[in-house]
DNA sequence: GATAGTGGGTTTCTTTTTGGAACTTGTCAA
DNA sequence: TTGACAAGTTCCAAAAAGAAACCCACTATC
């Protein structure tokens, strides 16, 4: 399967890798979370070549997952900003960064520390339900196909 | 910046994606979170060609996030099934999964609903904060270097 | 006891994608 | 007039991915 075949599939988890699903893409999203906004900004701090950054910004803005945002005329500077679906993205990010901070820490522990503004503590980030609010394991779940997707998904599903 | 270099760099995302920073590894996954175990019903279902399964699965063993059980002898025959380390990804795949039914699903809606057995409702996951319980996004957390971490990280916030 | 099938790969070869470094364009400042 | 800055683009070599065939140890079938 090619990157292009990626996003036609019956599967949120291709959709999804269809416009993230490289390595690249994340680390520059990692850094416009922390603030960075600008294309030297990336450049210097993620070591991307320029060619790799251009292609990636470009494809993200393609998916609405970014904005170009002039910030000064003459000569023409735009800076890219998350939009609200890249903003979206941010538990994507946190639980990748939270199994990180579990699995691959050396022996100083996190690199990056998280403070909840609203209560003031250091945080790790928690997955609940949305409906009663519990925590939810890999094993507390369910699966079944989508009203309208008939056996192009249960097939899926057999394993 | 090469692949060998990134579980170097002073950032759990990094780390994190040296091991799963990849399209066929995310969807191996899916599937294991999925039920799925043997070499033959990756190949089946993922469209990935056999050289580069076995590289993955071949990789996520060593990094502990899947491990090699036999399920017969004669001729030996091995199943992979997820760790503890490998479970723990689960809140990566479903907000990787949630965000593409929010902003990648076509009008049938989302492939693949979720039902939480505990309270038997259809949900989405939720990210919240281990100390309040309550909804975090991303501009309701502040990061900080890390204790053992001084100039290494506060350059990569500064931004 | 030849033949085909199955599970889990490896080899080989070609096409794509990356990485690295130099070049471009518009503008300002010394 | 020379240099610097921001934001790219171009060119070429090296690395990774895709396609398809091959391999090996068994088992079941004719």
């Amino acid at each position: 399967m090619r990157w292009e075949e990626l996003d036609q599939q019956p599967c949120s988890l291709s959709r999804t890798l269809s416009v993230i699903g490289d390595r690249w893409t994340l680390l520059v999203l990692r850094d416009c979370f922390l603030g960075v906004r600008r294309f030297d900004g990336f450049e210097k701090r993620l070591g991307v070549t320029r060619h790799l950054l251009a292609d990636r910004l470009k494809k993200l803005v393609e998916h609405e997952v970014l904005q170009k945002v002039p910030y000064q005329q003459r000569p023409l500077r735009e800076e890219y900003r998350l939009t609200d679906k890249g903003l979206a993205l941010h538990p994507v990010i946190m639980s990748l960064v939270s199994w990180g901070d579990t699995y691959m820490a050396d022996e100083r522990g996190a690199p990056i520390e998280h403070t909840h503004k609203a209560c003031g503590k250091r945080m790790k980030p928690v997955m609940v339900c949305s409906e009663c609010a519990e925590p939810v394991g890999a094993r507390d779940i369910e699966v079944q196909a989508g009203a309208a997707f008939g056996a192009e998904v249960n097939n899926l599903l057999a394993g």
